[in-house]
DNA sequence: AACATCTACAACCGCTATAAC
DNA sequence: TGTTATAGCGGTTGTAGATGT
């Protein structure tokens, strides 16, 4: 976060847009945010040139317009997912959306209350107090549970949240990444990343994690220090879930 | 064909957490 | 240490298109 001088408040009169986004408002933020990458989503709309707020340019970029959104179908497996998660970990719709790469938190809580919650019922929480009462199996430990360092908040530059996104399913679509999302100082540093195969990256973990699939090797970012592990995300994920 | 209702999803609103001052 | 600005989250609303009557 970055957090500008206080000044005065102006009294603003030009009016702000609101409704759906039009074709040239998207290519006004893309364009703006190519070049000038977000450095603070309340000032950006005027430079930008959008009579829009902040709050609503940063709404359209995470659910629309940043780059590896998948914006098809929800796939059955998808689907299951959701459910599973939400079984698990409620209506903790940003923390689902960090394991369906691709998907955001928006997205998925609209397909659940669209179409899932009269199905599956009012997706009671799943309330995880001994073995027995695990019903589904939990792929990944809760994130809550390891707290809590302090979390490394991503400065403007760092653009983490739109950094590629590898699948380890091999007939996705979503297997490209696209180094031109990567903006800013730290571009060299996520180059070398990115070249690495066959990862995921999330972020919710105490900051930034990169996992790979389920036989790659993982990569983290915690507390700003980079950390390998050999084995299986899973694996990792257990390791730090007995520490 | 015209209107009503339903569905899906984009976008808004209010609130909280956190960093910066 | 308290205040303020900003980012982010989850609930809710608005609306366009589809479907039913």
């Amino acid at each position: 976060m970055v957090r500008h001088p206080l000044k005065p408040n102006k009294s603003n009169n030009t009016r702000v847009k609101k409704g759906t986004w039009s074709a040239e408002e998207d290519q006004k933020l893309i364009a703006y945010i190519k070049r000038y990458g977000i450095w603070n989503w309340i000032h950006m709309p005027k430079p930008a040139g959008l009579a829009r707020t902040g709050k609503s340019c940063r709404l359209r970029w995470m659910n629309y317009l940043r780059p590896n959104i998948r914006h098809g179908n929800i796939t059955k497996g998808e689907e299951d997912m959701i459910i599973d998660l939400q079984r698990l970990l409620g209506n903790k719709w940003a923390a689902i959306a960090a394991r369906l790469p691709g998907r955001t938190d928006n997205e998925i809580k609209n397909y659940w209350n669209t179409r899932l919650k009269k199905r599956v019922g009012n997706g009671n929480k799943l309330q995880i107090s001994t073995a027995g009462d695990i019903k589904v199996k939990p792929s990944l430990p809760t994130i809550d549970t390891p707290k809590k360092e302090p979390i490394p908040r991503m400065n403007a530059n760092s653009f983490c949240t739109s950094y590629g996104v590898h699948y380890d399913d091999k007939t996705s679509e979503n297997r490209q990444y696209s180094s031109s999302d990567v903006i800013g100082e730290e571009e060299s540093l996520w180059e070398q990343f990115l070249a690495l195969k066959d990862f995921q990256i999330a972020e919710n973990f105490g900051g930034m994690y990169m996992q790979s699939g389920a036989k790659a090797p993982v990569f983290v970012v915690m507390q700003q220090e980079l950390v390998y592990h050999s084995g299986s995300y899973e694996d990792f994920m257990m390791d730090l879930w007995e520490k």
